[in-house]
DNA sequence: AAGGGCTCATGACAAAAGTCATGGCGTTAC
DNA sequence: GTAACGCCATGACTTTTGTCATGAGCCCTT
């Protein structure tokens, strides 16, 4: 019996999967949570096989909370279930030692399919995201770069972006810039936005 | 028996959804789409006694195939599924006819409840969505701001928002700084985010 | 009919954002 | 060992944004 941990912040299709997994003759639920801490706590005290994440989740992201539940528990499997698949998203994922991703337009049926092989200790990707991943061209900017766009998408002022990072407002405007050239954003909030999608940030 | 029909552009939500309403023993679902064209077109064919929307749902969103849906069929009620309940778009929504207004944070046992309820012809609007939209002041800007913000939005430049409005860039810049003031917003891009959370863009 | 209050619209001015040329510093390549 | 390169950092300059004072037109109240 796979012994199975959901954590998803929307209760319709956290309630929803729950219940249809567990129809399955070989798969179980024995926790779920709203949110990552919980999700923690409920692993801790339950060792899963397979944890099931939603990427999306307040307030610590599913990597986070994958990272800490693979670390106290090496045993245990993590799939993480995205609504976006940003393309570096699924890199950092991988990197954590994730074992599966899939977004959320895959059929439930699907995803039992995805937990048996996980548990067995094979990797599943979906194979869109992987794609796109793998035509994605890797992130062309510094991490000063990244720096400021990451507090341009929180509508923060150049001003006070400067005085965080411990800059001059120039050297920030400038960081922007050359973001904005390599993007070929015309602002530096469509430059932030980009990065967003592509997972950069 | 009930006959609802579906539409969410996520696979996962949807069949699940789906499969766990069918299990009751009064409601079954005879048509499901991904998307707001679909189905209409579905529910053309289906007649259906309920239609069951997400409200973010490419290309055109649940009430607007709400309108269009009950337009041809009055007979039937429409109940929208959302994941962030914006205040404004709840009055919009029942403006448009809509019976029922319910989060993802719902569990699914309850959505079968609330399909009972619109079916026999009663309304239903999650209590905590209702509250909020009480308790939000109503959009306090004018026709006018609300179209430089909703562009503001797709982060158009002040020049091409004034050409396409048929304003002076000065005309725009006066309507964003008023919005700006009214939303006690820094930036033009803090006001349209405020502007959007509220519903009123 | 007169006045108050509102939205729409504008241009002049001030402030912020974006561009450019430049230089220091650490790595790698020859 | 030094030349080339990429990243970090800056200040001076240009362009875009945001603020303010002002006025025309409309609808409602008095």
């Amino acid at each position: 019996m796979i012994r199975v941990l959901i954590a998803d912040d929307e209760e319709l299709i956290r309630t929803a999967v729950v219940a249809l997994l567990d129809l399955e003759d070989d798969i179980t639920v024995i926790a779920q949570a709203d949110n990552g801490d919980d999700a923690m706590a409920l692993a801790a005290a339950h060792d899963p096989d397979v944890v099931l994440l939603d990427l999306e989740m307040p307030p610590t992201d599913g990597i986070y909370t994958a990272e800490r539940i693979l670390g106290a528990h090496p045993r245990a499997k993590a799939v993480l279930v995205t609504r976006h698949a940003r393309p570096g998203v699924l890199k950092r994922a991988l990197a954590s030692g994730i074992a599966g991703f899939v977004p959320k337009s895959t059929p439930v049926s699907a995803l039992a399919t995805v937990i048996r092989d996980i548990a067995a200790g094979r990797r599943y990707v979906d194979p869109d995201i992987a794609a796109t991943a793998l035509a994605a061209d890797r992130c062309p900017l510094t991490p000063r770069e990244l720096d400021v766009l990451r507090m341009t998408r929180q509508n923060a002022p150049i001003q006070h972006i400067a005085r965080t990072l411990h800059l001059a407002e120039g050297t920030v405007r400038n960081y922007l810039s050359t973001a904005m050239t390599k993007l070929d954003a015309p602002s530096r909030h469509a430059a932030a936005d980009i990065a967003w999608e592509n997972g950069w940030v």
